[in-house]
DNA sequence: TCCCAAGTGACACTGAGTACCGCTTTCCCG
DNA sequence: CGGGAAAGCGGTACTCAGTGTCACTTGGGA
């Protein structure tokens, strides 16, 4: 499927897509992102506009467009936990798995969430990828407890570990990563574990 | 400020107001919200769309606008209990007390889930409003702890306590409307504050 | 060398959302 | 009553996101 050698043509569709994102980050960075337009984006990519949407689904897309990587990252790193390991464990373990490719684009990350902060509309579009969290973790948890189909339990689950992970990197990030992102996402977790049932 | 009796003038705006949310919601039953374009409900609810933007900010504020008047009453509700009330007991009984609205408003409560099943783009606009209820909560959860700035653990109470709230509504909705709304809502926050602790 | 398929750009289009402006209606005050 | 300020409305023209089409170039394989 995939030669080992990727061809030129290979390498010219990666080098405009990395091209797209590259100048897409240093407009929205500089001006803003509700101010840079997709054309201003494809004339300094110096690509035309149906080349952009070739690549990208959407102009949010080219900023957040590897978070669906993520999740599949997750998906798989899921599976390969050992099927005996307690569930919550299991995704804590995962997540911090695929947590380490976020670290290796702390930079970009950094840049990403303080666009993101100050724009709604980004923010929101972000969340749409919890919905997709969510139903992996659910059909996960289901799954571990031999459900066919996944009860309000199951997602009450999914939905509060994900809001938990998703806290997690909202607050590493806003914390300029001074903190180990594993040590914050065993933080947060452990609210969600122990000190909620604690309180209530 | 506002007159006991309002005049001709409010009466209108409530009477086109009503209209187009009404014509919206039947053409979206209909034929789906990606289908139904401004333009036809304009011309369904006898306006221009000039007006129909004066009342709403966008398509999807003519299904689900009507939740921030939802915060509103949630941050009332909130101010409203005791001091001396468990944080996450104020948050369930405030939470109940607007969730009474969610009932008399069943039907259209029911269409709108729907519709917002069926279509990606409505279910992430409607999750823009959890951003705003985890604020909400978070700096009540601070407050309650007397810190002046939340803290990561006041992050992920509001962000799990939010997951779990919106849980039982879906959940709610899914069934039909089915089992009583507070009985979800108690059942999604149990798994919330007692099962986790115990599984992890 | 030639051919096919993949990739690209130009163009035209729909639909969301905004800005402006002139007209009608309501309201209020004399 | 009557007349003027102000609120509300409709029409038009606009920007920008996103889609579809088609003719072209360019890479890769035979």
């Amino acid at each position: 499927m995939t030669p080992s050698v990727p061809g030129l043509r290979e390498q010219k569709k990666q080098r405009t897509s990395d091209q797209l994102r590259l100048v897409a980050l240093e407009l929205f960075a500089a001006h803003g992102f509700g101010a840079v337009t997709v054309d201003d984006i494809v004339v300094a990519a110096e690509v035309s506009k149906t080349t952009f949407y070739r690549y990208f689904d959407s102009k949010e897309d080219v900023l957040i467009g590897t978070a669906t990587e993520k999740l599949e990252l997750m998906r798989s790193a899921l599976l390969s936990r050992p099927p005996t390991e307690p569930a919550l464990d299991a995704v804590r373990n995962a997540f911090l798995s695929v947590a380490e490719r976020y670290e290796d684009e702390r930079d970009r990350n950094m840049t990403v969430g303080r666009i993101m902060r100050t724009t709604p509309a980004l923010a929101a579009r972000n969340l749409e990828h919890q919905a997709a969290w969510e139903e992996l973790l659910r059909d996960f948890f289901a799954a571990r407890d031999g459900a066919s189909t996944p009860g309000l339990r199951h997602c009450v689950l999914a939905a509060t570990v994900v809001a938990s992970l998703r806290t997690a990197m909202d607050y590493w990030v806003t914390e300029d990563a001074a903190t180990d992102l594993p040590t914050v996402v065993d933080a947060a977790l452990r609210v969600t574990v122990h000190d909620l049932g604690e309180t209530g």
